[in-house]
DNA sequence: ATAGTTATGTTACATAAGTTACAGTGTAAG
DNA sequence: CTTACACTGTAACTTATGTAACATAACTAT
């Protein structure tokens, strides 16, 4: 199964061929629901091609984003909630078009014991899910909105590879969880700064971003 | 060893002769430093008794409080770190009066394989420091500070077993990530309400808090 | 082209939280 | 006792962010 040659550089190649006798390949579509709050977890999923967002919703209905999955990362969430069969936490959605690898909870197990670099990468993938997480936390409990809308900018622009960004002020509102009016202030700012420009559903990055 | 006795719900009897011969016991007094920020982790901790305190610190020297560890309760984030030899991201204090059993690295993997209620532990652990990972974000994303107060005050009866909360202002101030002067604000507002009240040192709880 | 919808710009105002400054009060050490 | 220090109370002010209301521009479908 040639999808999975990028893998090759992080599992031995018995366990891929496991993982492609037993795991099965779904695609997601541009803007895609690929995990609801709620839902049961079956399947750990690892992301092959493309960029998966990774949302958070709270008691009162708000949503927060908490962090991409790309190239051959994974979520570590939903693999502890597949091993005790519980509900997901999060949300995930398909960034751009995303094709990914989905692994049953029966071999989650198995392989952990059968293949050492099995187990290194659910352990990296933890530590890197968690380190995410403290990112996450350290950007809303310390930094003020504009500088983590720059952050934002930048990790879309490393992401995509391109420097002019897709996206409404209302969506990026609602991914830092804050509102679209403030969101468009600040823009405008950063515009104002030459840091960036704006056109509809679109942002161009400057070089004096930083 | 008789302090070990508090795991036997939780393991098989060969893992707990395991775990006290190769495990080290370790005493902590009230607020000493247990881990710091860029130390390496070389054994993963188990609290048996007492409560811990995990911070994190970023760049500009603000620290946060992630959570706390109490009994059977292990930090996840210190069994990753020391499968990889990586330095600790988080700080941790003793609340008060801590125990705990340290883990060396190797028995970790070890483990793993051998012993499923060990796999199942560390799973549920890292499912536990996920989930309060997340809460902490969705209370300081979502909730406004007096709510916050409001929550870690009732955190902080929860784990002691009293109404009576002994902290100064200026602790909690740093808990919270604010400064002093918002907290005697919301914490006198508080008091108006009925909710609790100050006495140097310390606060009571009424049960009007909610 | 027209109407409806979505995206953006902008003003005005409300509120939460951070900051500075200072006074008073309890506690510990000498 | 008195000196020093940590803890608390409060006032005045600034700033960041949230909210409501409205105008205009751009895009979509008929």
């Amino acid at each position: 199964m040639s999808n999975l040659d990028s893998l090759s550089t992080v599992f031995e190649p018995e366990l891929i061929q496991e993982m492609a006798a037993s795991g099965s390949l779904q695609n997601f579509k541009e803007g895609e629901l690929i995990m609801d709050y709620g839902k049961y977890i079956r399947t750990m999923p690892i992301v092959l091609k493309g960029t998966v967002k990774v949302y958070k919703l709270d008691d009162n209905g708000n949503e927060i984003l908490l962090y991409y999955l790309s190239d051959n990362e994974s979520c570590s969430m939903a693999y502890s909630c597949c091993l005790e069969a519980r509900k997901s936490e999060v949300k995930a959605i398909a960034e751009d078009d995303v094709e990914l690898l989905a692994i049953p909870h029966n071999k989650l197990d198995e392989w952990l014991c059968k293949f050492p670099s099995w187990k290194n990468y659910v352990m990296r993938s933890f530590n890197e899910r968690f380190i995410e997480l403290l990112k996450s936390i350290e950007s809303i409990a310390f930094h003020k909105l504009d500088e983590r809308l720059i952050a934002y900018l930048k990790e879309k622009q490393r992401l995509s590879g391109s420097s002019v960004i897709k996206a409404s002020h209302s969506t990026i509102a609602d991914e830092l969880a804050t509102s679209r009016v403030v969101i468009s202030r600040l823009l405008k700012q950063l515009e104002n700064e030459k840091k960036i420009i704006l056109y509809r559903n679109e942002i161009k990055l400057m070089s004096g971003l930083g």
